[in-house]
DNA sequence: TAGATTGTTAATCGATTAACAATC
DNA sequence: TAGATTGTTAATCGATTAACAATC
C-alpha cells in the first residue's frame, strides 16, 4: 500500500469496477483476474492492477482477486461501507425520479430529505418521505449528519442552492442542472447534466443525413 | 483548420463551451478572449485555443472570439445546428423528467418518440406524445430517422432495449441504466449513470464523521 | 503605433501500457 | 513443479501548458 495521489481518472474507474464485481458476486463467482476483468470491461488488465494496488494489495498472484474481499475493499475506499446521507432540493420528475433509485438501491448511500421552495409542493409525499421548505435545510442538515447534497432544480435556481447547501455544511453536491456553480474550494461538485451528455453524444453521429442543403464552405 | 483526430476530451469540453457562450449571448456580449473563458471555466487559456483551433480559425488575433458565431460554429460541429431526432424508451419518471427538460431546451435535440414495455404505460400522455408499444419501435425509428436511443428502464432490462435500438438503426445510445450494455463498435454509448457519479462523489468526502459508536465528547 | 490575443510549436506533465520478477 | 497472475518498474503514449511569432 501507497499513498500516493490518486487521480480522478483511477476513482472514476472504482463504481465500475464495483458494478462488475457486484454482477459476478451475485452469481457467486469466487475470484476474478485482472485480465477478466479487462474484458469485461474493455480495460487493460494492467491498469485495472495499478489502480486497486493503490490502495493496497487485495490480489493473490497466481490466482486473481478474491471477489467478496475486493467488493469489500472497494466499498470502503469509497466510504460506502458506512451510510451516507443526502439531501435533495427539487421535488420535480428528476427529484421523484433519484428518490425512486434510492429505494431500491444497495449501496449505503440514503436521501434521507427532499426540500422545495415552492409552497404546492410542500408536505406531498416522496416515497417515505415528506417535501420540507428550504428554510428547514440547515437545520436538517445538521441534525441528520447530511453529507452531499442533490440538486434537480432549474439552472437559475442551481446556484442558490448550492450556496444554501455549502452554508449548510455539506461536503459534496451532485449537481443535475445545467449551470455552471460557484463554491468554495473545499466543496467538490460532480456534475450530472445529461444535456451535455447528449450534446457530446451527437457529435459521433456518423451516418450521412440527406437534411444538409448548403454545402458552401469553400476554401 | 487541420484534420487530426480529435480526442474524446475535447468534444467533452465543446458542450461546456457552448453553455458558457449562450450565457454569454443572453447578456449581449459581443467578444470573449480565451482568458475570460478560462477563468469562468477554471480551464488553461491555452487548451480552450487549441480545442477550438482543432476545428476552425474561429478567433481573431488581438481581439478574441465574436461569441455568436463562435456559438454557431460550435453548434455545427456537435452537429446540433440541424435538427437530431432521439427516441426514449422507459416513461417512468426519469423518462417523464428528461421529456420535460427536452421540452424547454433550445438545443436541436427533439425526443420525438417515447416507449415501454408495460401495458398500462402504453397509450398514457407525456407532453404532447403518447407512449408507444415497443412493438412500434423499429418503424417509428426509420420514419422519423431518430438517430439517438435514449434508455431509462431498469438494468435487467437494459441490454434487451440497447439491442432493439441497434436493430432498428440508431447511431448513438444514452444510458441512463446502471448496466454495461455490449453493442457493435459503430454504436456510440454514453453512461449516463448517477449512481456512479454518486458514488465518485462520495471518496471526495472529507469531514471525519463519528459514527463508531463509543465517541466520548474529548477535546 | 502599442497593447492584446490568437494559433501553433515545443516543453512538460501525467496517465496508460508493457514487461517481468515475485510468488501463489 | 509448472502455470498463472499479481504488484511494480520502466517505456510509451497522449494531453496539458508554456512560450512566442503573427497580426488585429
Amino acid at each position: 500500500m501507497k499513498q500516493a495521489k490518486i487521480s480522478e481518472a483511477v476513482v472514476r474507474r472504482l463504481p465500475i469496477y464495483l458494478q462488475v464485481l457486484n454482477e459476478l458476486d451475485v452469481r457467486e463467482v469466487q475470484t476474478v483476474s485482472s485480465q477478466e476483468l479487462g474484458v469485461k470491461l474493455d480495460l487493460n488488465p494492467a491498469q485495472i492492477r495499478k489502480d486497486l494496488a493503490y490502495f493496497g494489495d487485495f490480489g493473490r498472484k497466481g490466482v486473481g482477486y478474491n471477489v467478496t474481499y475486493l467488493i469489500e475493499k472497494i466499498r470502503q475506499i469509497l466510504k460506502v461501507d458506512q451510510t451516507i446521507k443526502v439531501a435533495l432540493v427539487g421535488a420535480g420528475n428528476l427529484g421523484h425520479a433519484l428518490c425512486n433509485y434510492n429505494k431500491y438501491s444497495k449501496d449505503n448511500m440514503q436521501i434521507t430529505a427532499v426540500f422545495d421552495a415552492h409552497p404546492d409542493k410542500i408536505g406531498t409525499p416522496i416515497n417515505n418521505l415528506v417535501v420540507l421548505p428550504m428554510h428547514e435545510l440547515p437545520r436538517v442538515v445538521a441534525e441528520q449528519n447530511i453529507r452531499i447534497g442533490i440538486i434537480t432544480v432549474p439552472s437559475h435556481e442551481a446556484q442558490n442552492v448550492a450556496n444554501q447547501f455549502v452554508e449548510a455544511g455539506v461536503e459534496g453536491i451532485l449537481n443535475f442542472a445545467p449551470a455552471i456553480l460557484r463554491t468554495p474550494d473545499s466543496i467538490r461538485i460532480h456534475n450530472a447534466d445529461f444535456t451535455k451528455e447528449l450534446l457530446s453524444l451527437a457529435y459521433y453521429l456518423v451516418r450521412e443525413r440527406e437534411d444538409e442543403q448548403d454545402e458552401s464552405d469553400l476554401d
